[in-house]
DNA sequence: GTACCATATATCAAAACGATATATCGATTT
DNA sequence: AAATCGATATATCGTTTTGATATATGGTAC
C-alpha cells in the first residue's frame, strides 16, 4: 500500500489507450494533461524503466524506421495497477499559485505592484480560457463517443475554474483600488 | 536571476510580519497558507540554516524560557530579496489535482467509480469552503486595516473557485449519468 | 548543403515531500 | 506523586519531481 508513484499513473493510463513512447507521453502531458498535472523526462524515463523491470509495461522496441525509439505497452499486470488507483476515491489535490503567495504578502510592497502581478495573472487565465473554450466546442461535438465525456468533463472543470479565477480578478482589483466590498 | 527557491520566499514574507521558529514557520503555512501553498519541515529547517549563512535571516537564540528554540529574524538582506521576488510579476501558477487525472482516465473503470471520485471531491470542497467563509466574514469586519486586505483576497480567491468546484461537480454527474449537455 | 527544428533518450543537481527520530514542556489523568 | 499524552521544537533521510542540459538523428525549408 506504499504511496504509488504518480507519475506511474499518469503513464499507464495513456499507455491504456494506446502504445507510446517516452517521448509521445511528454508530449500528451503537455497537452490536454497539462491544465491540472504534468510531468518532466526526467521523471518519465526512470519511471519507464522501473515499471518496465516491475513488469507493469513492456518494451516494443521498433526500429523498423531507422531511427531509435522504443515503443512501451501496457501489461495486465500494468492495467490492474492502474484499475486499483482508479477505484480508490481519495485523492490529493493541490494548487500551488505564486500569484497568491505574492498576494498575501503584498504588504510588503506598493499596491499598484500587487496589482500588475494580478494582471499578469488575469492575462495568462484569459489565454487559456480562450484555449480551452475552443477544445469544448470541438469536444461537444463528439460527445456520444464514449472516451470523449471524460475529456470533456476535464475541459470544462477548467473553464468553471478560470472563469471563477477572472470573477475574482475584477473584484480583487477593485478591493485594492479602495473599493471596499 | 537564478531561481530562487520558493521556500525562501514563503519564510522571509512570514518573518516581515514577526520574528519566527521553524516550528512556527510550519505552522503558518498549515494554516491560511495551506489553502495555495504548503512546506515541510524538510524544506524550511534548510531553508533557514542556508538563508542564516546568506544573511538574509539572522538566528535570535532565546533559551530564555528554558525550552531551545531558535527564533529567526529577517535582516536588510532579507527584506531586500522578498521585495525584489514580489516586484517580478511573474509568477508560476500549478494545479496538481489527482481527482482530475482519476477523472481523465475513468474510461478505464465503470462510471460509478468515476462518480464516487467526484462525490468525494465534492465532500473534501463544501468543508473547505465552509471554512474560508467564516474567515470571509471574520475578515470583512477588520478589513480597514491595511494588511488583512491581502488576507482577505487571498480568501475570496478560494471561495471563488471552491464555488465554481460545486457547480462543477454537479454538471459532471449530470453528464455521467447521461444527461448530455 | 546546411541550417534549423522536431524527434528521441538519458542523466544530473537542486528542490520538495513525507515520514521518522529525538526530546522537552505542560496539562490531564490515575 | 507518577504516568500519560499531546503540543512544541529541531533535525535528518530516502524518494520523487523538477528543470536544465547533453547527445544525436530525421525531416524540411532555403
Amino acid at each position: 500500500m506504499a504511496n504509488e508513484r504518480k507519475i506511474d499513473m499518469v503513464i499507464l493510463g495513456l499507455l491504456s489507450h494506446e502504445p507510446l513512447t517516452g517521448y509521445d507521453i511528454k508530449k500528451r502531458i503537455d497537452g490536454a494533461i497539462r491544465f491540472f498535472w504534468k510531468g518532466s523526462f526526467g521523471s518519465i524515463y526512470p519511471a519507464l524503466n522501473t515499471m518496465e523491470t516491475a513488469g507493469l509495461v513492456t518494451k516494443e522496441s521498433s526500429s523498423e524506421s531507422g531511427r531509435e525509439k522504443i515503443v512501451y505497452a501496457i501489461t495486465p499486470s500494468g492495467t490492474a495497477a492502474l484499475t486499483a488507483w482508479l477505484q480508490d476515491s481519495q485523492a490529493k489535490n493541490e494548487l500551488k499559485y505564486e500569484t497568491l503567495l505574492k498576494l498575501f504578502f503584498g504588504g510588503a510592497v506598493d499596491k499598484q505592484t500587487t496589482i500588475h502581478t494580478i494582471e499578469m495573472f488575469e492575462q495568462n487565465v484569459r489565454q487559456e480560457l480562450e484555449l480551452l473554450k475552443r477544445y469544448e466546442q470541438n469536444l461537444a461535438r463528439v460527445l456520444e463517443q464514449q472516451d470523449h465525456v471524460y475529456y470533456y468533463l476535464t475541459v470544462t472543470f477548467g473553464i468553471e475554474t478560470y472563469e471563477g479565477y477572472l470573477r475574482w480578478c475584477e473584484k480583487a482589483k477593485g478591493v485594492l483600488l479602495g473599493n471596499l466590498p
